[in-house]
DNA sequence: TTATTTATATGATATAAATCAGATTTTCTA
DNA sequence: TAGAAAATCTGATTTATATCATATAAATAA
């Protein structure tokens, strides 16, 4: 028996779902997914969940960004990544069995799917391809870790910064007229989280970078002019 | 049919299986695994594998020590982690369908055994709650290193190195006269490997650590003394 | 609109930690 | 066992970046 609620179009229809884990689910699962799902609107700011809670279920997001980030002892949080169209959310967490470890926070207004931990967790169970596609998901996100980690120990905040905008290029970029506007708003202080650095360095870096023509200033929004300038910095050939 | 070369004792009879992944697979996937696995023997400083390189099976450690590492484009050496008895290694870069993400290096002479690729995945397809107990902790490796990249950009060396003597202590600690011995053997610049620092930042905060009756030097060994007050540093409870 | 708060920007300063250099000790090896 | 090489240690110096302080601009609310 399959429900549709009028704000609850069923999966099947889902225009993100071809870049989920979902994409190529069997139609029967997706029926049973689509009938246990909630599609929930949230507005910039709103919290998705918090660390040290325990999951219930998983997100999928149809619409919007979100930030996945973890809240140091001194205060400072620490961003690890951003979420968008077709990205799960909270399924490490319910796989490992363990309480969220990081929270989630809405930063562009978002159309979220919640799908209860029993209906995914079935839904893995009786489709090992599924399962496989989720563990290499798993995988591929500890290789990402990795990298992190290194590029936090072994590079300057200068090259940290350069990449992290290099890399929001990729994902939010918006070409025109030979440059890329990324077209998300951070603000500097979550800038400075993903870098893993202050607030003030950023704001100094992006400065320099504007300064050294590489970047140019829109308000919050930032327009990579030189990504070549910019890998030569991220990295470590010459700077 | 189970063959048992002389150098190849069964999985069945292994005493390190019980820390493993494998601790309870049911006893026909045992025979399969032990049938199909390559018991090894490994002497510090032997490379199992490189970053780069295409994983054709998975690593199950016996005996002994391996460091698991990047490589920075400074040269420098990132160790993700370090692994013993009963871990796997090379299992994520499996189900991530990638090349290894990282490198790995015995540094304490080693027993361990390969289960080729096809002999793993088989297993794990064919036994649901397997693959759960592989894709729970591929989780919780995700929350380990989110707070290890966390620490990485929010924590000063001084808080890094106390905490990684705690954790040290935790997993190598040989417990003594009210002090505990790490009872591994790393080198000073594999400690800043870990801690993610100068090899000479980390000689000079030991020697402070000494100086404070923290700790005591014996050659490369490092025998705790103070917990309470390394647990201090390595926080935020004042310093 | 104006007032108030919040975010961004820039300068000055302090400091942790990297780098460079040299001495001593330990480990390896021929 | 001697000599060479590598690792550890300590000191001096430099540098990147955090912190503190204050100004300006933008966003929000009254």
């Amino acid at each position: 028996m399959m429900t549709n609620h009028p704000s609850n179009t069923p999966c099947a229809a889902c225009t993100s779902r071809k870049f989920s884990l979902f994409s190529d689910l069997p139609e029967s699962q997706i029926c049973v997914i689509s009938d246990h799902k909630n599609l929930i609107s949230h507005r910039k700011g709103q919290i998705l969940y918090y660390e040290g809670t325990k999951p219930l279920g998983i997100f999928c997001i149809n619409s919007g960004v979100v930030k996945i980030y973890k809240t140091a002892s001194n205060g400072k949080e620490q961003i690890i990544h951003l979420a968008q169209k077709g990205d799960f959310l909270g399924y490490a967490a319910l796989l490992g069995e363990e309480n969220y470890s990081n929270s989630s926070m809405i930063i562009e207004d978002a159309k979220i799917c919640f799908v209860p931990k029993d209906v995914f967790l079935s839904s893995l169970l009786r489709n090992s391809e599924f399962f496989r596609k989720v563990a290499k998901s798993l995988s591929h996100e500890i290789g990402v870790m990795e990298e992190k980690l290194t590029n936090a120990t072994q590079k300057s905040i200068r090259e940290r910064l350069a990449y992290v905008l290099l890399q929001l290029g990729n994902t939010y970029g918006v070409e025109g007229g030979g440059s890329q506007k990324i077209d998300v708003t951070l603000s500097r202080e979550e800038l400075a989280g993903i870098v893993g650095t202050a607030t003030e360095s950023v704001i100094r870096l992006l400065s320099e970078f504007k300064k050294d023509k590489l970047i140019e200033l829109e308000g919050k929004k930032i327009i990579i002019k030189d990504r070549r300038g910019l890998a030569r910095l991220s990295d470590f050939y010459g700077g």
